[in-house]
Formats: C-alpha cells, structure tokens, sequence
RNA sequence: GCCCCUGUGGCGGAAUUGGUAGACGCGCCGGAUUCAAAAUCCGGUUCCUUCGGGAGUGCCGGUUCGAUUCCGGCCGGGGGCACCA
C-alpha cells in the first residue's frame, strides 16, 4: 500500500507530551498512599557540563522500572539530584576565572534540560545538589552525631603531596611517582586527617553481604575481596636482650620451621626508636618514606632491607636466633606492621634472602619429593596436601590449610601465640585540602583542642570570595573565615580548613530523598516507609567504594538514630558501558564521529577525515570518553530522532549488564521501528472505529491468534521488565508488532465485528506495553486509540492465564537424540498416545529403517525420544 | 600470583528445571512499487550437500535416552585484587 501517512514527530510531540506530566504532576510521589511503596534510584550524576550517553542508558533503564511499577499499583519514588561536590569545579574555577559554584550550579541548569528532554517520569519536586548548603549543613550534623558516637576520629597518617598544587593526592592521581596536574615530584607526608571506623564494621560488612540475594554475585565477591578477611597467628617473638617481644601476624604459621629472619616496617615504632642515632639507617628510612608507593611502581621496586642487628629467638625452636631486618615492603597498617621471612616458600622472602645472604629451610616438601628450594619457592595452593619436615605440632602429611588450622591451635595451646583474624580494609580517609567540598564542623582551639562545631551554628558555610590564583586550599589562606572564637571557651580559635571526600555525600543522598527539606538529616517516618531502595541502578565501578561507603554510611546512621536499617539497596543492578568506534589521522590525532565519513562494509570498511579528505584509521570500540573523542551528544541524538528512538536503542539488543556499542544503524532501526508502529495504527484506524465496545461472545480464528498473542506479549514483557531483562521486552514486542502487521494487512475495509474488537484490544495493550520505554510515542497512540486519559496513568493490562496455552501442541520427535520429525497432538494427550502417534509418523519410520524399538523416552508436552 | 566472569550465524544477541539451537533486531541477497532513487512492502538468510542428507553453541573427553545448559582438562577474551605476610 502507499504510504499517505505523515511521519511521526518524535521530538515536537515529545515537548508536549513532557509538558502534559509536567502539568499534571503524574509523577510526584505520594506521601500518604494506600498503594504499596517502590523506590527505585539510578545513581545521581556528577554535573561534569553535559549528560552523556552512559546516563541515557542508566536513567532509560530505571524509567521503565518506574513507570512500570507505576503501572502495577506502587507509590512509586523516582527521584533525581546532583553529586555536585568536587576538583572539576575547582579546575574550572582556575581556568575560567569563575566560581567553583557558578560553574557547578550552570551545569546543572544544562543536564537538568536534557534530563527532563529525555522524558523521565522522576519526580523533580525532590530534587537537591549535595553542594546545596540544606544539603551540606545535614551532613555536617552527621559528621558531628559520628564524631559523638566515636565513628569518626583524627590521626596522623601518610598522604601523598603534590608540593607544586600544594594538595593531598590520592593513589590514583600519582603517575609514575608525579602529580596528575602540576608533573611535580609526589611526596610522602604525614598529615593528621580525618577518618571514618569503617573497619569497625569490617565483619558486618562482610556478613550481610550474603543476605544481598538481589545484587549480583560478582559485586558481593568483589566487595568481600576488598573487606579481605583472614585468620591468622600473632606471635610475639622473644628477643635475645631481654628488651619487648616483637609480634609479628602471619596466616602461615604452618610454614615456621623455616623462618629466618624477621622483617618491620619503615614506620615501626622500633625503627623510629632506632633511628635517633644511627644515621646510616636515619638515611635508609628517608629512601624508603620518598617511596613512591603505586601499584606499578611498586612491581619494579627493589625489595630491599637494613639489618638492625637485633636478635629474637625462634618461637619454637628456642636455640635457634633469628635476625631482625628493615624491609621497605613491610606495611605498617596491615597486621602487626611486621613479619617473619620464610625464603622456602614465599619468593619475596626467596629473593631478599638471597640478596643479603640469610638461611633458607624448607617446612614442608612436595610428596615424592627430596628437592629442596632452587631458583623458585615452594609455594603450592593451600588445598594441595604436603610431606611436613619435622613439624613441631606433629604434623606429616595435610594440606596447607589443614596444617595452618592445627598450628594455630598448637600454638594458642602452648601460649606461644595468639589468634588473630585479620582485614584488609582499612579505615575511611575523608580529609581533603580542597575548597569545594563539604566543610568538617570543627574548631582547633589552643586551649581545648579540637572542638566541634555548636549544631545551631551549622552549616559551616563555604565562604564565596576566594580566589583560585594560586595553588592549595583557599579555604587555609582565606583572610577572615578561618577565625572564629572557641565553641567551647570562646577564646580566638582556627576552623578546619579541610573538606570531606565526596564519597561522603553520595553515601546518603538516597536517604535524604525521603524527605529533602526536612529540618534534620532524614526524617524517621519517611525513611521508614521508603527505604531500603528497591532497585537501584548504576555502573559497575562503583562495586566497590560508592557501595560499600554507602552500605557503612546506613550502619553508622543507625547507630547514631536517623535510620532504622542496616542495608540501603534491597536489590542492585550494574548495566554495561556504551562503546562507539575510535578515528585516529595517521599522526595519531583522535577525530570524532562526526568528523569522518565511513565507506564500504566488513573488512573493506574505510575512513575519511571529513575536513582534510585524508584516510584515517578505524580504531578499537572502547567506552565513549572526551579524550578519545568517540563521544556522541545525546542531545543531538533526542534533536534529530527524539527521546524515544535514543531510549528503545539504548534498550534493544545487548543485555543490560553488558556494553553496548553505539551505531548509527541501530538509532536508525529505531526510528523505523517508531515510525512502523505509526504506520500500523494509521493502517487500523478504519478497523478501530468498526470495534464494537464489549468483546464478541465468539471470536473467530484470526482474532484469536491476536489476542492471544496480546496476552502473551503481556505476560513476557512484564516478566522481563521485572528481571530487567529489557532486550527481551524489546524482541517480545516486535514479534507482537509483527503478529499486529501481518493480521491488518489481511483485513479489509469492513472488518467483522470480533477482528475489530481483537485489533482494537490489541493495539491498547500494546500502546500500554510500550508505554515504559517509549513513553511519548504511548502517549500520542493512547490518544489515537480514543481514550482521553495518560497512558503514564494506565493500570498494566491483565492477563488471562487460559490465553497463554494452546489445546493443540507441536512437540517434536527424535531418534537417539536427533530430530527427525514433529508432532501435532492435543495437549492433554497421555503419554500412551503420544508414543503411539509419534512412532507412526513417516520421518520417525524412515529413521527407524525397520531397527527394534529398545525404549521410548516421552516427557509431556516437550519431547520424544526414541531408542533404537 | 590470587579470585571471578565469559566464549552460540556476517554482527548484537534468544533458548524456564538438561528436551525442536539460532527468537527478535542489524546487515546481506532476491522480488514488488518507482521514469529513477529514497522510503515502504513481500520472500530468503548457521555451514556443507551429489538435495537423500550430513555437520554444528571455543577445543578434547565424560555423565545422560537426550548437553549451549551438568562434570573434568585445555585454549581464547574480559574484569577485580595484589609488597596484605
């Protein structure tokens, strides 16, 4: 037929469908419901200028949990806000001369029009930036009720220092031992900060996770790596002039036998005791403090160590000594900050003893083996059994765990040791010399100390005339602000000039969407109806910390009273990155999509640098970022096809979890796809008024097939809306759209009464199942169909169970595994009557070729197998 | 090094508890429509084939009437942690 019909336009009508929920608040939360409560939160967004197609993807993802929901009976909340904290402001700040705050607060101006121009059903009347004073001014009372409770405290702690920023850095802004910004020389300093007890919680942190039966497994494993709980030994160790025990922890106390040497820290308290006079080790220990303490720095590092000259006795074996060493690998902060050395079977310990020339004695040997330790150490997996040399204990022949159990019972027997279980997770630094970031509420007075700040004269506020000429914190050198009297005597005192991290504001904004204008953090009742979230959604980069600050974040705010839960996100979801194509010119400049043309297909695929008219080289798909300038503007994207088109991509083909690639030819499948949907109600149009208002008592075969293909669509979509599984919501609705296509291209002009009655049906609940992923085009057919209410408002369409099942059934039929025909049979056939029938069929007999029949295998309504 | 995930057409990917492998989409091929093109519509599309069939879910083996699915061993790809004692 010819197509009369006008195209749909997507990006008009979606303004003015957005300004239809708008207008009637369709989406604002209800305090007081009877309708049973949902919280869904994709993580909140830094306003870095503009959103990018990562956010498209996260926020289309929850929309259509929310709206289904929606349509399913919650209360649902949806709420959006701006994790605005942070060096990019201040960055801006000295580039453009501008306020960390104005940039900030611009930004969100922008991403707030485009979020709103993708047509998210959030409600905005939520909305808050946690550099919003209300914001900051709760968290400090937060900061001020951990402080009390003893969850936050100050210590002195090594940091490193950009001297030429003048700032704290942390690990991950050192690049090859130099400042990511200024390329000066990083150095370790000691710095008293603050920090939050999260290891207080470590065994809590790690146990709960097993309750989070609704995050995925990989987040759990990787959370419960990073707490890394272990049980090991602590033994004190005798030494030779009579002066304290030394302890060391191990977690292989099966391997003490062949301890030979004992290794500390640079930071023990011994070797600053013994450095005061001696200067060759006073010069070994600076070295070792201008470390650069980076995971690839430290690959290359030198393991090397200075003899103190100290002796200790080995635990067991009373007559033998051993030496007591500096090691520059030993870490303070884990365990005891020292260790014994066991050269057989540990290769770090193998190679500094045989750089210094120290004893190497096996524990165990390998079975069947006499071969002592060579080039390499011993080292088999724990669950390997091993042949222990003259074991103390009495150990011969076990596993490595096995022995390492029963050594630390030996020893705790004896009182040789004690037990000790051990965390890798250390507690939470929050300090940082930067100006935009929360303020820490406290006082440094000469007289009283530190004192926190009075809670009436909270918040602590930024002060706005600074200056970002030149390099640190401007809070430190700010004329006036810094001065305040005492809280607590009110002599001349100094503020603290560092801000929180701001991990520390995104660990309870979900709380304080519950209630953001409460005069308190959060407000009990409202906290209590709507937490734990129900469906939060974001990256997976944020498995770890985001997370797990969070997870401690609730903990401690039960402690101190404003929540009455443990676990904030009942259940979690990670989605993919969205990847594009990468252009390089051939001197390696990078070019973005839209500054190349791209010729041919497959392997014959080319590039042309469109301002030069020069090759350039089709590069590896990576994850869309400014520096490799693969990025695509969604703006562009809702401009051109509209909100909806981005959203059903974005949706379509690649399982949630995983990356999606950008194309231009999957936005253009999506647009068909909106643009045949148009076409197939504009084609049903004359059916649609011949309907009938009541369903046809009798509905012949054709409208059958669509109604029931109506409420199997129903019953898929939902299910895997439900597992969030929306590429298979997406496949379930273009098999419908087809099954809907195909019937009306049969139909004629006057339609029986039944057919138009089931088209009708069917285009309403397909207009319904639509609605959560292309909410506006729903909108536009809702209104087409006749109906003068918001399909956004619609209940989710029943679905009769009796429809989802056919009486006649295809089943298929095989011969020693292979099918070599099919059955069409009633679906209540016993199984007498299946065999029967299937071993009459031509294809079954041909199989057969006259072979016996041995069994036949008949599982109902599936399959048949036949062995012969 | 330790821990984990993953491997299915040309491509993205479907496939309840083991039960018709390749749904749906993209691409491609053929046809219709058109003066022509775009758009649209219809048909085909795992591979091989002597058109009877045969092979096939990274590779090798096992369990089973039956394996993409379960087990063992390899190979490839990805992720997390890592001087953690």
């Amino acid at each position: 037929m010819s197509t009369a019909t006008e195209r749909y336009n997507g990006p008009d009508r979606e303004k003015h469908w957005q300004s239809v929920w708008a207008d009637a608040r369709t989406f604002e939360a209800e305090t007081v419901s009877d309708r049973p409560k949902y919280y869904v939160l994709e993580m909140f967004p830094y306003p870095s200028g503009r959103i990018h197609m990562g956010h498209v993807r996260n926020y289309a993802m929850g929309d259509v949990v929310a709206r289904y929901k929606r349509a399913t009976g919650h209360n649902v909340l949806h709420p959006m806000g701006w994790d605005a904290f942070g060096m990019p402001a201040e960055n801006a700040a000295m580039e453009r001369k501008t306020h960390p705050g104005t940039w900030t607060y611009e930004n969100i101006a922008v991403m707030r029009d485009q979020l709103k121009s993708m047509g998210l059903s959030l409600d905005w009347s939520r909305e808050f930036a946690t550099c919003d004073p209300e914001y900051y001014a709760q968290q400090q009372r937060l900061f001020l009720d951990f402080l009390d409770a003893g969850l936050a405290y100050r210590r002195n702690a090594m940091v490193n220092w950009d001297p030429v920023d003048q700032t704290v850095l942390a690990n991950e802004q050192v690049i090859d031992g130099r400042g990511w910004r200024s390329g000066a020389e990083v150095e370790k300093r000691e710095l008293t900060q603050w920090f939050f007890k999260i290891s207080d919680m470590a065994d809590d942190l790690l146990a709960a996770l097993d309750g989070l039966d609704k995050w995925p497994e990989k987040v759990r494993l990787m959370q419960a790596n990073w707490i890394g709980k272990s049980r090991g030994l602590n033994i004190p160790f005798e030494r030779t002039d009579g002066e304290a025990p030394l302890h060391c922890y191990t977690t292989r106390p099966d391997t003490m036998r062949g301890a030979s040497f004992l290794a500390i820290s640079p930071d023990h308290p011994l070797a600053r005791e013994l450095e005061s006079d001696n200067d060759a080790l006073a010069a070994f220990l600076a070295e070792c403090r201008a470390m650069d303490t980076t995971e690839a720095a430290l690959e290359k590092a030198e393991k090397r160590g200075f003899d103190t000259g100290i002796e200790v006795h080995h635990p067991v074996a009373k007559d033998r000594t051993l030496p007591v060493w500096i090691g520059n690998f030993v870490l303070m902060d884990y365990g005891t900050g020292a260790v014994f050395g066991c050269p057989a079977h540990d290769q770090r310990d193998l190679d500094f003893a045989r750089k210094y020339d120290l004893e190497v004695t096996n524990a165990f040997r390998l079975p069947g083996s006499e071969v002592d330790v060579d080039a390499e150490a011993l080292v088999p997996a724990k669950t390997e059994p091993v042949i222990y040399v003259d074991h103390f204990a009495g150990v011969s022949e076990a596993t490595g765990q096995e022995a390492i159990d029963r050594t630390i019972d030996w020893f705790e027997d004896q009182g040789l040791g004690t037990s000790q279980t051990q965390y890798r997770l250390r507690d939470w630094g929050i300090s940082r010399q930067r100006y935009w970031g929360c303020p820490i509420p406290v006082v440094h007075c000469e007289i009283c100390g530190v004192v926190p700040e009075k809670r009436e004269n909270l918040p602590v506020r930024l002060p706005d005339d600074v200056s970002f000429d030149q390099p640190g914190n401007p809070l430190d050198r700010h004329p006036t602000w810094r001065d305040v009297p005492c809280p607590n005597c009110g002599r001349p005192a100094k503020r603290e000039t560092d801000t929180m991290d701001t991990f520390v504001d995104s660990s309870w904004y979900f709380a304080r969407f519950t209630a953001p204008e409460a005069e308190t953090p959060t407000e009990p009742a409202a906290a209590d109806h709507w937490l734990a979230v129900d469906q939060y959604i974001g990256g997976i980069e944020h498995a770890i910390l985001h997370l797990l600050y969070a997870r401690f974040f609730t903990r401690a705010m039960q402690k101190t009273g404003h929540l009455d839960l443990a676990e904030p996100f009942n259940a979690l979801f990670t989605q993919g990155m969205v990847n594009h194509e990468t252009y390089r010119t051939a001197d390696g400049r990078w070019l973005a999509p839209s500054e190349v043309r791209l010729d041919g297909e497959g392997d014959a695929r080319t590039a042309v640098e469109l301002a030069s008219g020069d090759p350039a080289t089709i590069g590896s798909i990576e994850k869309m970022s400014k520096s490799k300038r693969n990025t695509i503007d969604p703006s562009e994207i809702m401009e051109h096809y509209g909100a909806d088109v981005a959203r059903w991509f974005m949706l379509s083909d690649s399982p949630p979890e995983r990356d999606v690639q950008w194309t231009e030819a999957g936005v253009e499948g999506a647009w068909r796809f909106q643009q045949r949907i148009w076409r197939l109600f504009a084609m049903a149009e004359p059916v649609i008024e011949a309907a009938p208002d009541q369903r046809p008592a009798r509905l012949g075969p054709i409208a059958t097939a669509i109604e029931q293909a109506a409420h199997r669509t129903g019953a898929s979509v939902a299910e895997a809306v439900e597992t969030l599984r929306f590429n298979r919501a997406v496949a379930s609705i273009y098999e419908f759209a087809n099954v809907l296509a195909g019937h009306l291209k049969g139909a004629n002009a006057a339609p029986e009464e039944d057919l138009a009655w089931a088209v009708r049906d069917g285009l309403t609940r397909f207009t319904q199942l639509l609605a959560p992923m292309m909410p506006h085009l729903a909108e536009e057919l809702w209104a087409r169909l006749g109906y003068n209410t918001l399909v956004a408002e619609a209940a989710w369409p029943a679905v009769e169970p009796g429809l989802l099942v056919d009486d006649l059934i295809t089943i298929a039929v095989q011969v020693n595994g292979k099918r070599r025909d099919e059955l069409q049979i009633s679906r209540d056939a016993d199984k007498q009557a299946v065999e029967a029938a299937a071993l009459e069929l031509d294809g079954i007999r041909r199989a057969l070729e006259g072979r016996d029949v041995k069994k036949v295998i008949v599982v109902p309504q599936r399959i048949v197998n036949v062995v012969a």
